[in-house]
DNA sequence: CGCTTCAAAGGTGTCGACAATTATGGCGTT
DNA sequence: AACGCCATAATTGTCGACACCTTTGAAGCG
């Protein structure tokens, strides 16, 4: 095989592993707020609950502390990582600059096939929406799903690595445990159709413009929730 | 202890395990080309080499591929990394986004007692410079020593893993592997100076826009490098 | 009564061996 | 000679056990 092609290989099967399986199943428990934020975590008990050695166990923790869900300290172990408001912060201004840069560089890179699916997708998005009128896991979901294919827009393989390996978890922690539902529903999606539209149209500096308002607008309404949270 | 303090703890000792001597070694072996890029990596070859285990091994196996100097398939190895134009030009076009905004982010939060610290360091580089003109190395080091500090400024926690962890070591290897040393030299020095002083003035717009460049004109030299390289 | 010291208990880091999967090399066929 | 197939060898994934470190809690001292 060309060494080239080792980085890609798109026809290899998956190959799940133990590992891989305890690692989904504690993402999820951990984003869906099951795991208790700032709560230890024993490797004994994990390793038993999932029914698995703890080196399995261990390569998911590491990953884990990849993508920001936990946090380890040699000899001591690792916690479930705390919410915060200047963590939120943090997050959001890196998103803000990243995102951008993905929607610059796929109003670049992006064929007008993948722009057409988008269009699809942004239809199915809307029909969705109007059956299942403020649910928010649809809305979550639809979102998320819109962000991941502009990141996968832009080619930047380091980009994609950050943005839908190491933050989209704790992006959705965030939302999550913050009980995101609330009225930018119906807004999220015009914001969306008008990125769209800068891309289709080339414009990577508009789509740069027009998603960085519209994850500051994202952020800004976390924030008021987390502000309610606290009175 | 609280657990707001369990992320930073500064006061335990580093505590330096099997794991980590061996990742600093392969990462200084990767980063100088000793392990020549898209060669194969023996888990048992290495461990053996290392006199440890294939647990610590693996291990450090795991954090090399989350800074990127290796890529790993289940069931299948690992590989040092290819270096490509592509690659380069991915990766800096991230460090120009994200470096951007750490210094915005660094003339906002740094305080004046740092950037006093820095204008110190630059002092040093330059009579350094003088002394040993034209050696790579140091000018290496110095560089990468002045973009670490500010990226520190920015007291964006997940800026700085993402710059100083993760992106770090593979800038390092393009730059060790293409021979960086050139006319850049003192040009950088200058460029350096004129980013910390807008930083100083809280002018964090213009230390943003001059970031770029510095990052982008460094991109360019790389990129003549291969070009005479292929020929 | 509060603080320090020390030993037991629990947890993490590491090891060697086994199981499952993949890569290798020789064989036969076309 | 080239291609595909199968048995073998090598490598990766997983396991259970042990060593070392951290934590806990009780005894001893101020």
């Amino acid at each position: 095989m060309a060494l080239a092609t080792f980085a890609q290989s798109p026809n290899l099967k998956p190959a799940i592993t133990a590992s891989d399986r305890v690692l989904f199943e504690i993402q999820r428990a951990i984003v869906a707020g099951e795991m208790a934020p700032g709560s230890k975590i024993s490797e004994p008990d994990l390793a038993r609950r999932f029914n698995v050695s703890r080196a399995p166990l261990r390569e998911a923790l590491a990953r884990l502390e990849r993508c920001h869900l936990i946090e380890r300290l040699p000899n001591i172990g690792a916690r479930v990582v705390n919410l915060s408001i200047e963590g939120l912060i943090s997050l959001y201004q890196l998103r803000e600059e990243l995102e951008g840069l993905a929607c610059r560089l796929a109003a670049e890179h992006m064929s007008d096939n993948e722009i057409e699916e988008m269009r699809s997708l942004l239809d199915e998005h809307l029909a969705t929406q109007r059956v299942r009128d403020g649910e928010s896991y649809y809305q979550e979901a639809g979102d998320l799903d819109f962000h991941y294919r502009i990141i996968l827009g832009s080619k930047n393989q380091y980009l994609i690595n950050i943005l839908c390996d190491e933050l989209y978890y704790l992006v959705r922690m965030y939302r999550v445990q913050m009980g995101m539902n609330g009225p930018r529903v119906s807004r999220a999606f015009d914001e969306h159709k008008a990125i769209l539209n800068a891309i289709a149209n080339r414009d990577g500096e508009l789509a740069d413009l027009l998603m960085r308002r519209h994850i500051s607008a994202s952020r800004h309404n976390i924030e008021l929730q987390l502000q309610k949270m606290r009175n």
